[in-house]
DNA sequence: ACGAATGATACTATTATGGTATCATTATCT
DNA sequence: AGATAATGATACCATAATAGTATCATTCGT
């Protein structure tokens, strides 16, 4: 099992050399720079625009600069973006509400798990994988 | 995302319930308790079997039954049987051994993650469940 | 010998992942 | 204004993982 898919990964490198770089940075750039298959790479950027990640500029010269102060970008949100909920816990019998989910005890203890995922991925910002 | 698929979680309730009626178990009781597609429950039994996690016995009156004591199986056996080895941490450039790895620190954030989610699992055994 | 159980194995359906490909739109440069 | 260089939108495709089914072989108890 793993935790991070592929686009989480490339979406994080991704607005990692941006801040990086600090001026416009173009597909092309960041084809170069992370050998990530370019149609890929666009489509994961044209998803962190929408979210405000990154901002986009159309027509030549243009490419894309940071939407968001790099302590601002949490690795939990590009994962959620990216791979829906983390959502750890969860009944594989009722998927939508367990009745049993209260005295569940495996429920409670993944529940935890999940909690303690969750605190650690808020902690990682681009800004802490910067320096 | 989720930390436990179906398999893993059909054979943890399996077990459970085989541990629960101490006598010997067959897959119809276990469907009958269960509501588990039989087909697919009699395959992961087969698994359990083979591991040793639970014994069968074949022919007219037969079934299963534990076949290790309930504080000894975890539910990290459990889930890497069924799911492969919990590697959260698993460079996407390099699948073998990446050459930043020692200095990459999203390698070492993840590494902390998946060490607390394994010594939980490690915690979490079937007789811990069954009381 | 028969029936009731599991063992072994191969097949199938659905979903998630990891991409490609194409055309439309917009901004800049000449 | 027109060519060019960039992203936007969208539809498509390939592979792998998940969640099962189906069938026949084997073994044990009666
Ligand atoms: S059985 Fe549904 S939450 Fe545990
Ligand atoms: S880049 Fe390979 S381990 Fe981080």
């Amino acid at each position: 099992m793993k935790l991070i898919t592929r686009d989480t990964d490339y979406a994080l490198r991704a607005v990692c050399f941006i801040v990086k770089n600090k001026k416009m940075v173009s597909v092309s750039d960041l084809v170069r720079e992370l050998k990530i298959p370019r149609p890929f790479l666009r489509k994961i950027l044209q998803v962190l625009n929408k979210k405000g990640i990154v901002r986009s500029f159309k027509g030549r010269g243009g490419g894309f600069t940071l939407g968001l102060r790099p302590e601002k970008i949490y690795l939990l949100d590009l994962l959620r973006i990216f791979q829906g909920p983390l959502k750890l816990n969860e009944c594989t019998l009722n998927k939508k509400k367990c009745p049993k989910i209260s005295v569940c005890p495996l429920s409670s203890k993944l529940n935890n798990i999940e909690k303690h995922v969750i605190k650690e991925l808020k902690s990682i910002t681009v800004a802490s994988l910067i320096k």
